[in-house]
DNA sequence: CATTGTGTAAAT
DNA sequence: TATTTACAC
């Protein structure tokens, strides 16, 4: 069948999700009083009132930005409410509440009325119907979460990351391809990415380049002699707006660290006070290993140490920064703590001056060299999943790493093999299977990519708290096609849940929920919490709880359905237990690498909370997850919201539904499925 | 003294 | 390989 292709080779539709100022919701939502007020979120600290991290856009009108002091924060704006990421506080005041960021701009217009405007091109319709399913992908966050978030849609990620922050917050924006030249030639350079930090600076010293758009009046050559043929050709791309790069699954961190910086007076200056913070950054890191192995079924393999340390006698020579030191990770804190201790030391002596060399007595002071420690860092790298089958076999018989110490004298240690990089064989593949409309994360947003014809689909949410760019201001304009707000901003409004979905360092205990029900399914990628649950048997249990409705709070009586497939176990199995503390890792990955087997008591592995609150909510989690095979939150052409799909110009509304006729006699049963994780096996 | 703490990726 | 540097949020 021949569909009209536009001959400008992009036909993508991205779009980049962003929750506003994120940690600011979450304390809004907790303390719903805090709603439409000035609100930042602080970083324990108690030098001049710690350190702003989020801050609510009441607050940024007052001036307030994100990386000031609380101090300075109250200074600009005696009325803003700074709220301790760490601390539990309580009182659950009853308020007024003000729903943020309901209001459209005054000039924006519906994706409907731009797109029935009789100059816009095809390509550009196909963005405008992505608009309108990101418009109900964004009321459906709000709906399931309270969260709002912002989205840009364009025919390429760096479009799309770019617009998806220009009308923070609640509103998207759509970037048609004829305006591409004009947003380029307006915006500072370091707005795209890669552009913020030495190469935009370079970019405007070397070339006097203030604007992307600036960029285009140098030729390839030039910009290739000048920054090297892969920087040289990215740029010529970036002056025209044009971005190759895929959407790409979030896949689980590759490593785990803890790090601590010890500012001005604060700097650790005698053995005893470093060993004291080494000890604790050790024990978190164990712990976080644990958990990893737990849910994820993974090891490390590298420990990795890192400080900043000042000379203060002798002869600092300027520049000379700390070495950083690895070796073979061995688990159990006190031997994570002995390796650390043994790397600070072979630091020290490649870091201070040879006549200087020193061995610190233990627990006393570094008198033979000043140094004064500024920041400490530990962290697991090479962390892959444990090998299965034959290779447990032989991982079991093969011996434990050993201490570094034993390291210099002896043969040397099994060499840590790191996780395999992609390569560009499996780049093709991966393009191929997400110009079928498969959605993949990002790790700061949820890119959505569908292809023209295909079946748009989209995966949940993931959270980022970039938002950040007071100086960013465009206008919209009708031209530009800006659309304002959620569509469907009515599906929240009976929400009067009170629910929690703590996230990072925000692990405070929520209100209490009674008869929440844990019920397994297999986990995707999404805003999430993982929390450790004890159960009947005694087994320690990792639950990962998602984004959807769920009330989860510290000592919650939880019974658990364990799925059998999420498992591998054969038959459905019952758990239950306390949940007995928050974890501070979102979490994502394929199906696949959710299963873990079974334990031989209760079993444990990842599970998917469900909170039983309001009927609307229920239909929504039945409707978008329960349904679907595979766990993921699809996309359904058919299942569109009829009015979404009115305010389509009637061509468009036909191909539409064409389309869903198709998919329905081609693929009547098929929805999505992890088939399509696995591109080089279907390809 | 003071943009913390984490994490990725590429260069060297 | 180990370490450093750059970048992002």
């Amino acid at each position: 069948m021949p569909v009209a292709r536009p001959d400008s080779g992009e036909t993508r539709v991205i779009a980049h999700l962003d929750l506003d100022c994120f940690y600011v919701q979450v304390e809004q939502r907790k303390r719903p009083e805090l709603r439409g007020k000035p609100v930042a979120v602080v970083q324990f600290n108690p030098w001049k009132g710690g350190g702003l991290i989020a801050v609510s856009y009441e607050a940024r009108k007052c001036g307030v930005l994100r990386c000031m002091r609380g101090d300075d924060a109250k200074k600009m704006c005696p009325d803003i409410e700074l709220v301790q990421v760490p601390t539990a506080h309580g009182h659950a005041n009853v308020n007024y509440y003000r729903d943020a960021g309901t209001e459209d701009g005054e000039n924006a217009m519906t994706a409907g009325e731009w797109l029935c405007q009789s100059n816009v091109p095809r390509c550009d319709a196909l963005l405008a119907c992505g608009a309108l399913i990101v418009a109900e992908l964004r009321a459906a966050v709000l709906a399931e979460t309270q969260f709002t978030c912002s989205a840009g849609i364009g025919h390429n990620k760096m479009l799309a990351k770019l617009t998806s922050s220009m009308h923070k917050p609640a509103q998207q924006t759509l970037i048609p391809s004829s305006y591409v030249p004009t947003l380029l030639a307006t915006i500072p350079l370091k707005k795209i990415g890669h552009l913020g930090g030495k190469l935009g600076k370079s970019l405007t010293e070397d070339l006097g380049v203030k604007t992307p758009g600036d960029l285009i009046q140098f030729s390839k050559l030039k910009l290739q002699e000048l920054y090297g043929v892969n920087t040289g050709n990215w740029l010529w791309d970036v002056a025209r707006g044009k971005n190759g790069d895929e959407v790409k699954a979030k896949v689980l961190p590759k490593s785990i660290s803890c790090g601590k910086t010890f500012a001005g007076r604060t700097a650790l200056t005698n053995m005893t006070s470093v060993m004291y913070w080494l000890g604790e950054m050790c024990d978190e890191l164990q712990e976080k290993l644990d958990i990893d192995l737990e849910v994820h079924n993974r090891k490390a393999k590298l420990l990795v140490f890192h400080a900043a340390v000042q000379l203060r006698g002798g002869n600092p020579q300027p520049g000379k920064k700390f070495p950083s030191k690895s070796c073979p990770i061995r688990y159990g804190k006190e031997k994570i703590l002995a390796d650390a201790r043994i790397l600070f030391e072979r630091g020290l002596r490649d870091f201070c001056p040879v006549n200087k060399s020193l061995s610190p007595v233990k627990g006393s002071s570094n008198s033979k060299c000043e140094w004064a420690v500024t920041a400490l860092s530990i962290g697991a790298g090479g962390i892959s999943t444990i090998p299965t089958g034959v290779n447990s076999i032989t991982s079991f018989f093969a011996a434990p790493p050993r201490s570094p110490e034993a390291n210099l004298s002896a043969s040397s240690p099994v060499s840590p093999t790191m996780c395999r990089m992609p390569s560009s064989d499996d780049l093709e593949g991966m393009a191929g299977f997400l110009s079928d409309g498969v959605t993949k994360d990002e790790e700061c947003g949820t890119l959505i990519s569908c292809s023209s014809g295909e079946r748009p689909s989209c995966r949940n949410l993931f959270h980022s708290d970039d938002d950040a760019n007071p100086d960013f201001d465009v206008k919209c304009t009708p031209s530009f096609g800006c659309i304002g707000s959620p569509v469907r901003q009515k599906s929240s409004l009976e929400l009067s849940r009170d629910h929690e979905i703590p996230r990072g360092c925000i692990a405070n205990p929520c209100s209490s929920l009674d008869g929440a029900l844990i019920q397994c399914s297999p986990v995707e990628d999404h805003l999430s919490v993982h929390c450790r649950v004890e159960t009947d048997s005694h087994t320690c249990a990792v639950v990962s709880i998602d984004s959807h409705p769920v009330d989860i709070s510290l000592g919650m009586k939880y019974e658990a359905t364990l799925n059998p497939c999420a498992l591998g176990i054969e038959t459905e199995e019952k758990a239950s237990g306390v949940v007995h503390s928050h974890l501070a890792r979102s979490s994502s990955k394929p199906l696949a690498e959710n299963v873990n087997p079974p334990s031989s008591a209760g079993g444990h592995g990842s599970l998917v909370a469900k909170a039983t609150s309001s009927p609307k909510l229920k239909d929504l989690w039945q409707r978008n997850v329960l349904k679907r095979p595979s766990g993921s939150w699809e996309y359904r052409q058919d299942e569109i919201d009829e009015e979404v799909l009115a305010e389509l110009p009637a061509e468009i509304q036909k191909e539409l539904l064409d389309s869903m006729k198709r998919n329905r006699a081609v693929r009547p049963v098929k929805r999505s499925n992890i088939g399509h994780f696995f591109p080089s096996s279907s390809k």
